[in-house]
DNA sequence: GAGTAACTCCCTATAAATGGGGAGCTGAAT
DNA sequence: ATTCAGCTCCCCATTTATAGGGAGTTACTC
């Protein structure tokens, strides 16, 4: 019998972890011994010499620290990791994103069941492994529009923001205009209006839909 | 041995589909006997005679027809369910307008898992469930600010977007602004700023912010 | 003690969104 | 044949957001 492939998963619903466990379960070569309910625990995890797991499942939106960031400070421990992304977002830059970041794998969650099982062996083994529509969606981006090479990843590299700032950030979503805002924390409207300036200049976007986009994709509502 | 419950399981996503039916497998009371991944598919499933499901599984946020609209339509249509919703939302709101939609149970997608198997076999004999942690909000709610009573409601009864308003409002989410979507659907910029106008009227929320929010909220994008 | 980051506020000016109304046209349904 | 919903466009007025800049305060680090 060959050796038994490790795994780890780290998704912010737990029954999603739970659904991957139980199907997991089906094939005894393959066992899950650790799960993560944010970016946070997964460091922490992987950071203790005693763990070890063989492959990463690993969602892009979770609270405190997300998917993109858990690769980069993996890259930067200098731990080794093969990665399966399991993202609802298919949209082609953030997975070529999340290759640039080394990841093996790329799973949309509309049709993980059938491919999770074969994409964790493909990875172990060292091989790519990406489900139907991502493959679908990579050629076209590649064949379709020459991939503009240069200009996709750096609107995932954003700025930290200040304590302030998340909490103009949410009060935004939240559907507060800049007067509303300065009256619940107490503050200036003009200094509301930094924050907003701020925000759209830290995270790259047009206007307020924008920052209360990227505040659900990145779960700080 | 007493009779089998059959179980109806709709959402979005399929891994979670395939992730509840692998935890049911491990009762031998319950058995899946079918699933929609919208809520237009639970309909179309419920309204043939010879499917027949005890329980519905049913998740709020979903493409085409929503969870509460699912609810609404069976009701309207007189189609007997005893439904168990499967929400990330956890707003107590949204849990008291579900019950007054006549769902039976309603569980947290964070801790589903240790309760789906009770929760389905309670509300199977016509019982109430609700995990852990969406009891607590319940109770807080009631006993803390004491519920008004009336206003809860509206927020989700929402009137019926159009072909047009659901395209300003998915180029809304992408941040465009009213020249821009105007530009993009050949119309002019008061045909946009009408539509807008109507979304934000039916949607019933303050700006376009609320706006973005409501269509990640309802996977409209 | 200089530097820096975060927090705070201000000015000016333009662009955009919001709120209220009205109104014509079309195609499908009763 | 009329009604009605959906699509389209317009008016007016006001509020808000966006864009560019500057600048003072604290608090912490090197």
């Amino acid at each position: 019998m060959r050796k038994k492939i490790y795994v780890h998963v780290a998704d912010d619903h737990k029954i999603l972890i739970e659904g991957i466990i139980a199907i997991i379960k089906t094939d005894k070569d393959i066992e899950v011994n650790g799960f993560s309910l944010n970016g946070a625990e997964v460091l922490e995890w992987f950071s203790k010499k005693k763990n070890k797991a063989d492959v990463l499942i690993l969602d892009i939106t979770m609270p405190v620290i997300d998917g993109i960031e858990v690769l980069k400070h993996l890259n930067k421990l200098k731990i080794d990791h093969k990665t399966i992304v399991l993202s609802s977002y298919d949209d082609v830059k953030i997975v070529e994103e999340m290759l640039k970041l080394g990841c093996l794998g790329y799973i949309s969650k509309n049709n993980a069941g059938e491919h999770i099982i074969n994409a964790i062996k493909a990875v172990s083994r060292g091989e790519q492994y990406f489900s139907d529509d991502i493959q679908r969606k990579l050629i076209k981006s590649i064949s379709g529009q020459s991939v503009p090479e240069g200009n996709l990843p750096n609107k995932f590299v954003i700025e930290q923001l200040t304590d302030r700032e998340l909490k103009v950030l949410k009060l935004i979503t939240e559907e507060y205009n800049t007067t509303q805002i300065a009256d619940k924390l107490n503050i200036g409207i003009s200094t509301v209006d930094t924050y907003r300036k701020n925000l759209l200049r830290k995270i790259k976007v047009k206007n307020s839909v924008g920052l209360a986009m990227y505040a659900v994709k990145n779960n700080i509502v």
